[in-house]
DNA sequence: CCAAGGCCTGAATG
DNA sequence: ACATTCAGGCCTT
């Protein structure tokens, strides 16, 4: 029976911020670094191994960031539309491999990505009755002929998500030590990885980094700023700069504040559905 | 600092 | 069918 603070995870898996889960029955399973997770709407139903990230950010003010970020009868629509609309914790490394993997491409083709480097270089786990592929250890990517992640079809990313994965094995890139830093300290840290741009550097701090003044600005969320703030943030092209980047950024967390990146997550997940865009 | 072009690849579009 | 474009960008010139 979930209560008012329920997370509704149809809303939650199918906004962007996951790949590797699918649907069973009432339940959603899901690959969470060396974890399995199987989960319901009232959180983790069962775990292979204990859910120390806390996946679900279960002691946050969900409520309290939601009101706060509901400035505008925009952001309040989208609030309401979604309730259960949470952003999760997941395993940096591999929110790091899957945002560098998600550059343009679509949604299906990353999870094909993201599955085939599983089952390429990841442990195949047997979990609550079903098979598992984990996600790999970042050297066990590191050590592979780049010809072997390029047949996971991932592209020219292969090189990027190689490159990325051995600067992690060698602790040159140390996750728990940029969950320290603060917003900009983190996200220059992360841009020293190759494939890690504005964009997918925002994922990372967002979705696994704690960082919800990170707010990824990709094309679906230009075109909801464009389309409902054209006068507040004045965006006129659709790819923009590093320059332009930050500014717009700070502008945007001066007025959403200080979880910004909850909006962002509402109003994406609004224009994706409004567009009519397929999801997992 | 900015603009333009290339990049793997498969699904969607015409 | 077949060509072209697009898809949750990044990097180099």
């Amino acid at each position: 029976m979930p209560g008012p603070g329920a997370i509704n995870l149809d809303f939650t898996v199918n906004s962007g911020q996951v790949f590797l889960w699918r649907k069973d029955g009432a339940f959603w399973y899901g690959v969470n670094g060396q974890n399995v997770l199987k989960c319901g709407s009232g959180g983790v139903v069962k775990s292979r191994l204990p859910d120390e990230g806390d996946f679900f950010r279960t002691g946050e003010d969900t409520e309290g960031m939601t009101r706060s970020i509901s400035r505008d009868r925009i952001t309040k629509k989208s609030v309401m539309r979604y309730p259960g609309l949470r952003l999760l914790r997941q395993d940096p490394f591999q929110c790091c491999i899957s945002f560098i993997s998600s550059s343009n491409a679509s949604i299906q083709k990353i999870r094909s990505g993201l599955e085939g480097l599983c089952r390429k270089f990841g442990d195949r786990v047997s979990f609550d009755g079903r098979e598992f592929f984990l996600f790999p250890e970042p050297a066990r990517i590191a050590g592979a002929p780049v010809g072997e992640i390029r047949k996971c079809g991932l592209g020219y990313r292969s090189e990027y998500v190689r490159q990325a994965s051995g600067m992690v094995a060698k602790k040159v890139v140390d996750f728990e030590e940029i969950r320290g830093l603060d917003y900009c300290g983190a996200k220059e840290q992360l841009r020293a990885v190759p494939g890690v741009g504005n964009k997918v550097a925002d994922c990372i701090l967002l979705f696994s980094l704690d960082k919800t003044e990170a707010f990824p600005l990709d094309r679906w969320v230009i075109r909801v700023l464009q389309k409902y703030y054209p006068d507040r943030f004045e965006i006129r092209t659709r790819s923009i700069t590093d320059r332009q980047y930050g500014l717009l950024h700070r502008k945007i967390v001066d007025y959403f504040g200080p979880y910004a990146g909850y909006a962002q997550q509402f109003l994406f997940k609004m224009e994706r559905e409004d567009g009519m865009k397929k999801w997992l």
